[in-house]
DNA sequence: GGGATATTTGGTTATTATACCAAATAACAA
DNA sequence: TTGTTATTTGGTATAATAACCAAATATCCC
C-alpha cells in the first residue's frame, strides 16, 4: 500500500468510524424521513445532551449530516442519503451471522 | 430508544467498527476480485503479520469475510459483497467534503 | 519424529473514543 | 439588561483499539 492509497483508506475509514456508534446510527435512521431538531433527540434518548451534541458533531464533521440553525434551535438533516441504502446491506450481514 | 432498538443498533455498529480501519478497508478492496491468501497481504503491507491476522479476525467475526484453510495457508474471501457498493457511497461523501 | 513455513493467540503499552459534569455561547423574551 | 432555553465546548476519568514482540499451533516435507 503506497502513501496515496494510505491517505485514501484513512479518509474512508473516517466515514466508517463516524457511523460506528449505536447512537449515531440511530440518529441517521431518525433523519431518514427529514430533518430533526436536536431537542427531539434529547427527548428520545436517555443520555446527556452534551453527549448527543458530540455525536452530531462527529457525523457533521464526517460530512454525513448538515446542520441549520434557526432561532434557538439547530436542525440536522442527512447530507448523504446513500448511507441509508447501505443499512440494508448491514442488515443482511447481521442476518447471515444469525443463521 | 428501547432495549430492543438498542441491541439492534449495537449489532449494526459492530459491522461499521469492523470497517473502521484503513488496513481493513484495503483488505476488503483486495478481496473484491476473489479470495486471497494471508501471505499475499503480508507481502503487500508493511506491518507485522500478527497485526494483519488480527485485522482479518475482526472482519471475520463481523461476518464480512470468511476463511478457508487449505494446507498451510489460509484463504479469505468476501462474504458480504454489498459492502463494495457502499464504498461508492463513501467515495461520494469524500467528494462532497472536498468540494 | 524433527525442522521449516504459515498463521493465530497472548501480553504489554500507547493512542483514541466515550460519557458525564460544568461552563460557555447564542437567541429570544420580559 | 436580565433571565430562560437550546446547544456546544472543555475537562477528566474510564474503556476500547491497535501495534509490536514472543510464544503457540498447524501443516507439510524430510
Amino acid at each position: 500500500m503506497n502513501k496515496e492509497d494510505k491517505k485514501h483508506y484513512e479518509a474512508k475509514s473516517e466515514i466508517f468510524k463516524a457511523l460506528s456508534h449505536p447512537t449515531r446510527l440511530w440518529i441517521v435512521d431518525q433523519l431518514a424521513d427529514g430533518e430533526k431538531c436536536v431537542c427531539e433527540f434529547v427527548d428520545k434518548l436517555d443520555v446527556d445532551f452534551s453527549t448527543i451534541s458530540k455525536h452530531l458533531s462527529v457525523l457533521r464533521h464526517a460530512g454525513i449530516i448538515v446542520s441549520d440553525k434557526r432561532g434557538k434551535q439547530v436542525y440536522y438533516s442527512l447530507q448523504v442519503t446513500c448511507v441509508l441504502s447501505f443499512m440494508n446491506c448491514v442488515d443482511a450481514v447481521l442476518e447471515s451471522i444469525r443463521n
